[in-house]
DNA sequence: CGACTACTTGAACAAAATCAAATGGGGTGG
DNA sequence: CCACCCCATTTGATTTTGTTCAAGTAGTCG
């Protein structure tokens, strides 16, 4: 494993609170695999014995109806595990999940990793915080969606890209507009028009590219101003 | 504390799997409190002292924006916690929560709690149980927001309330309907206008009264079946 | 009985989905 | 290197869905 993922697994919601020789115990002699774009980690209804956590990439999570419909639940990135409640718990997988990008993946073998926080109570903090991470996720996530229009739901996407400092930035959308839809639960149209619409509030997006001169403007439109 | 209280804890998602001397030694000589409708539980930002358990009645959790508007991110009742990773992390509540029944409540002290999870390692994966039941809620609500339509989410909502046996099931609404509303993310009007479109999948609601003859035709609308 | 609250209904309006077509790169094969 | 095709995205027109505002109904509680 290079340096560069270890120090990615360092800072990752799992371990960041953990030693480095009890992650190493942990991780054992794990490689990080390099996957393409649209390979399947977890099957919804699984059992996941080798839990995966995200070195670099990003992380579809789905679920899908029998109609064929599919629901963006969450998009995850580096330094994330995927379905680690479930998969300590021996449960099967609440959601699927799918690569959306060409992506590194480091899988943790589950039976080691339970059989270490028995005895260790950090280390079980840590999973409940990587967990409370997810909820946390999920509750913007909710809040949004059931309140907010499709224009801010954008606008509080895209906050969240966005550095603490109130400077202006650019940035890389991080995947596809189509995906960006379905995770704000709107169509790839209703985003196209969104972006459009936010134009009068300070942000211009060519292609993949985002301009944000001004945060404060953007903020204060998806605090509720007028628009 | 009565014996029907001990029961609805032995039975929830925290204690399910812990031994009832644990519990007694966790719960101390805490006393459920009787809470009038609209009791505030926790507040958004707080560090949460005193972990709720719900022994009876119904809680929101909810969410609420600089100007005003309040996303109900989720309704819970009878054996659940709230907010318990926060809490056992020491971390400012996501989301606020608030009775919206009368309802009876446990307080857990946190620091009694968390000191057994050292060294209880039965403790910490039922720690772990509660919060992966909380996100699997997420996750099924976080999918109807986003790829349902309202009379669907819905029929989403009266199916999790409906008992597993195929049966005829008749039952009363746990709350109000403008509160379910809320949840379903929409207003009281299209909610009711989503019940009316209902009664064609063979749904009656009079008042708060629930009526479902033929259970498998409405989980045949909601699994996508036209109408 | 009367006032309050929760819910329902109706009409006008706004937002987003759908259907359809145009644009515009990026990559492939000649 | 260039023409062409494929795919994601944008744009436009139309329809559907849901919200808003405004009454009206019904049950409840004093």
């Amino acid at each position: 494993m290079e340096a560069t993922d270890r120090a990615t697994v360092a800072r990752s919601a799992l371990f960041q609170r953990v030693g480095p020789a009890d992650v190493d115990a942990i991780l054992g002699d794990a490689e990080p695999e390099d996957l393409p774009r649209g390979h399947e980690l977890v099957t919804r209804g699984e059992v996941i014995g080798r839990l995966p956590l995200i070195l670099s990439g990003w992380v579809r999570i789905y679920r899908s109806g029998e109609d064929g419909g599919e629901a963006v639940v969450a998009i995850v990135g580096p330094g994330r595990a995927i379905g680690e409640a479930a998969a300590l718990l021996g449960r099967p997988a609440h959601a699927g999940a799918a690569t959306i990008t060409p992506a590194r993946i480091l899988r943790i073998d589950v039976e080691r990793l339970r059989s270490r926080i028995v005895g260790d109570a950090d280390l079980a903090f840590a999973m409940l915080a990587s967990a409370s991470l997810h909820l946390r996720g999920m509750v913007g996530a909710l809040e949004r969606l059931a309140a907010l229009s499709g224009p801010r739901r954008l606008a509080g996407f895209l906050c969240d890209l966005l550095p603490e400092d109130g400077r202006p930035a650019a940035f890389d959308l991080p995947y596809e507009k189509s995906l960006i839809a379905a995770q704000l639960g709107m169509t790839p149209e209703s985003l196209s028009r969104a972006i459009a619409r936010l134009k009068k509030h300070g942000v211009t997006v060519t292609r993949e590219r985002v301009e944000i001169p001004k945060p404060e403007v953007l903020r204060a439109y998806l605090a509720g101003e007028r628009g």
